[in-house]
DNA sequence: ATGTCC
């Protein structure tokens, strides 16, 4: 039993220069055909194949959701702070040097900054971690394509938009197990069948899901403030916004449900998409008046090579040195040397191409270019 | 993606 073709809107946006797997544009219509409900299904350019469903994309349904849609990483998204750090005072050496190692728990210091009555909170909502695990990995960035990056204002498109002499900081990271744990107990009960609207266990799961959201927000926030501490600077939230949710959505007269797969809402303001670590991130204003692109728009560069690829192709030419430095002389810190591989550059789509297509959709259009000088994957402890 | 899989 599929959706008729007719009633199923299916579009990629993405121009003639992006990189795109046709087995990606293949999930994203199997998922539209296949899943009971789903009315439309977007690709962003950034588009690429994922476990059975594709990244990059955007699904609304109606009568029903989905929780496999949405993936394991309930929440991630991206936040930008402006810092009190001067780009001309600082260099990407001595930034990472001071940062040290940031991967570990949080010391005493940061955790008197938690409140921890909302960590016991979102621990009762989600019902499958304790308040002392959570604590475990919060303020931690994970792995995959996580990350937190000290950058530079490169171009200012709108005037006054961000503080040109101020370093700021991207943090791009997620509910870590927790929404792993969350959708695992969903799928071990429901499979892909996804859950009626307003049943019991369509409530159950929406109190996980707000939980793990509100979980991921609070570890890129604790990400920040370790970030903050160890290099003396103060922080001013520019945004926080997921890119890995469900939300009950209207769209063209029909009420239901928009999952975002790997894609940034562009009707919350301003959003940034980064690039690869060795490529600009940008700062831009959605155009939020458009549902074409269900009120989305790419949350990052995208995959060009699956990650099983990267070590094969990269290690003849490149090596552990050259990846830990950029061509704009920004430094990589990660110890894992397979992560290095996987997260290089050249495995990921040209993000000018990314944001041209948005562009030329007339989708977004442009505040600021950032440029990074020091990108945290991955430091020396948590390794092999 | 992963208090991850070998």
């Amino acid at each position: 039993m599929g959706n008729s073709l007719m009633d199923t809107y299916v579009q990629v946006f993405a121009n003639r220069s992006v990189w795109m797997e046709s087995a990606a544009i293949e999930q994203l219509h199997t998922t539209a055909r296949n899943l009971q409900g789903i009315r439309a299904a977007v690709g962003l350019p950034d588009l690429h194949p994922g476990r059975g469903y594709p990244v990059g994309a955007a699904f609304f349904s109606t009568g029903r959701f989905y929780p496999a849609l949405v993936g394991g990483d309930i929440g991630c998204g991206m936040a930008l702070h402006a810092t009190s750090l001067r780009v001309h005072k600082t260099s990407p050496s001595k930034l990472e040097k001071a940062l040290g190692v940031i991967d570990g728990p949080l010391t005493e210091a940061l955790l008197e900054e938690v409140d921890m009555a909302q960590l016991q909170a979102l621990a009762q909502r989600c019902g499958v971690a304790t308040a002392e695990a959570l604590q475990q990995s919060l303020g931690t960035i994970g792995g995959g394509n996580h990350f937190a990056e000290l950058q530079a204002v490169d171009t200012l498109y709108e005037e006054g938009a961000l503080d040109k002499k101020c370093v700021h900081l991207m943090v791009h990271s997620g509910s870590r197990g927790l929404g792993g744990t969350i959708l695992r107990e969903h799928v071990e009960r429901f499979n892909h069948d996804g859950l009626a609207a307003a049943t019991p266990e369509a409530r159950a799961y929406w109190q996980q899901h707000e939980a793990a959201i509100a979980y991921a927000q609070l570890n890129r926030s604790m990400i920040a403030r370790r970030m903050a501490r160890a290099l003396r600077m103060e922080l001013s939230l520019v945004l926080d916004i997921s890119h890995n949710h469900v939300q009950r959505h209207e769209w063209r007269g029909e009420s239901g449900f928009l999952h975002r797969k790997g894609a940034t809402p562009a009707d919350e303001g301003l959003v940034v998409i980064p690039g690869s670590r060795g490529d600009y991130s940008y700062l831009v204003r959605p155009a939020s008046e458009r549902d074409e692109a269900l009120h989305s728009l790419a949350h990052g560069a995208g995959r060009k090579w699956a990650r099983s690829d990267c070590v094969g192709r990269l290690k003849p030419r490149f090596s552990l040195a050259d990846l830990q430095q950029t061509r704009f002389d920004s430094a990589v810190v990660c110890a894992d040397r397979e992560l290095i591989y996987e997260e290089a550059p050249q495995a990921y789509k040209d993000v000018d191409g990314v944001i041209a297509s948005l562009q030329e959709a007339g989708l977004l259009t442009l505040v600021a270019r950032l440029r990074p000088l020091l990108t945290y994957k991955r430091g020396a402890m948590q390794c092999c």
